[in-house]
DNA sequence: TCTGCGATAAAGTCATACGATAGAAGCGGC
DNA sequence: GCCGCTTCTATCGTATGACTTTATCGCAGA
């Protein structure tokens, strides 16, 4: 499943030649059509596919070392790491989970963590917030509510909303996860494509967090946003669900994990 | 400030040349003797100080590029990233912040976000642990009782106990902050180390997370989590006044983000 | 002053070569 | 025939030199 993606393209160079052998031999992996063993086809299928240079190639492995999807030992070769070794909250790991069907378990694992962390940060954002912090809450706020539901325009905008607030929160450490969340929802609106009831229901709740941060009430921005998530959750779910029903010959493929 | 550290060697080669070349621009960078400028002198400085070629260079330079800490574009030179664009919580980069001095705000900020999601952890923990999880929590709960305090074994098996509790929360998303956790913890054993009066009184705090779980009572795991994290943190901040107040050298380099 | 084209610098790409070593295959001794 | 040792090979790491691509800067012309 090809998707829209609305991250900022944070590190990958797409029109680069490593970049697109990175994106490449990533996606192999989270898809999982290459599981622990060895990446070694990679090196005939380099030949085969795109004939690139084992300068390229090595530089793309280097950028999945990195981010822990592979690992390369001195002589015994250049294996995919298991799951609990990749950096599941990096932007580029996030990034290339679209490219693959969705992961039930891994969409309502991220669901659980914007439960734990949004709130938090909403409840920072009401007691730290600047002018200009509610300035940008504010703008994209404006931008989702006169957009059309599951316009690029609006989708960015709500993506802005959220991001805002984690920068108002000024936590570095908790900024980091703001890239998670951005993934999270734009999961979420993909599915919800079309519901656009949900959509519209949703408005007066981000307006009431834009409220409660505004009135410095920390209590109330996260108890607000606690509610946000979980009813966004809520419609997600039931869109997936929706979505395995109508999809007949995906639901094989929804692996929860073990 | 060199300390010691005890997170596992995630994806970093220290033996390799580029993983050597890659922690000591890293380190450049994130100490800040390397700001938002060119990163070009190293290519003089890699034919004065060790002659490297290119090639561990660039390799080098792209396990950066990865983790957010640099930007390498055509014609403008390779620059290092501001420190918006860092990977803060990716375990390398969390390592690597051990090479220099403790910056306050930022150990504030990893406090935070422990108090935020270590709760949590330890409340889905008390849901879903198994009695394999049991084991390893308890096991390493022996570990920190028995050992001398801020021995090794006895800070490994402290780190232990924080991460298998993470583990049994099986929330994979969750589980990559896990090594964010435990460097907040490395920072403040360090910095608490000789003040052997808090580390024995928090013990029974430990041992309460624990028995919380087993009970698989997760309001209590979660609040007896969360009391656990505080008293940390106002433990922390304290040795970290002291450390400040005492090495008073050191003073000016405690940088406080903006 | 603005526009555009070329010079230029740095990253990116390619090809090749050599060294080191882990793991496998082959060989010989018991 | 089994086991241990040696050798051999595959693969990663490193080095080097040349060429390509890209974007910035400055000069020249309108």
């Amino acid at each position: 499943m090809r998707v829209r993606d609305f991250s900022r393209p944070t590190t990958l160079n797409p029109d680069r030649l490593f970049g697109q052998v990175a994106q490449k031999l990533a996606v192999a992996i989270i898809t999982g059509r290459v599981r622990a063993g060895e990446v070694l086809p990679n090196e005939d299928d380099l030949r085969s596919e795109i004939s690139v240079s084992r300068t390229a190639y090595r530089e793309a492995v280097k950028i999945l070392t990195a981010k822990g999807l592979v690992e390369a030992r001195p002589k015994s070769g250049t294996r995919a790491a298991p799951r609990e070794r990749w950096n599941l909250l990096d932007p580029d790991v996030l990034s290339w989970h679209f490219e693959s069907d969705p992961n039930e378990k891994f969409i309502r694992d991220l669901f659980e963590l914007r439960r734990f962390v949004e709130p938090s940060a909403a409840r920072l954002a009401a007691q730290r917030r600047t002018s200009a912090d509610i300035a940008r809450i504010e703008a994209a706020y404006r931008g989702m509510a006169d957009g059309a539901p599951y316009a690029e325009a609006t989708i960015r905008a709500d993506l802005a909303f959220h991001e805002a607030i984690f920068s108002a929160a000024q936590n570095a450490a908790l900024q980091c996860l703001s890239s998670a969340v951005i993934a999270t929802l734009q999961w979420s609106l993909l599915l919800k494509t079309g519901d656009e009831a949900a959509y519209i229901e949703s408005l007066p709740d981000h307006e009431h967090v834009l409220l409660a941060i505004i009135d410095r009430d920390g209590d109330l921005a996260s108890a607000r946003m606690a509610g946000l998530v979980i009813d966004s959750l809520n419609t997600t779910l039931a869109s997936l669900g929706a979505h395995v029903a109508t999809e007949t010959g995906k639901i094989a493929r929804i692996k929860h994990t073990k």
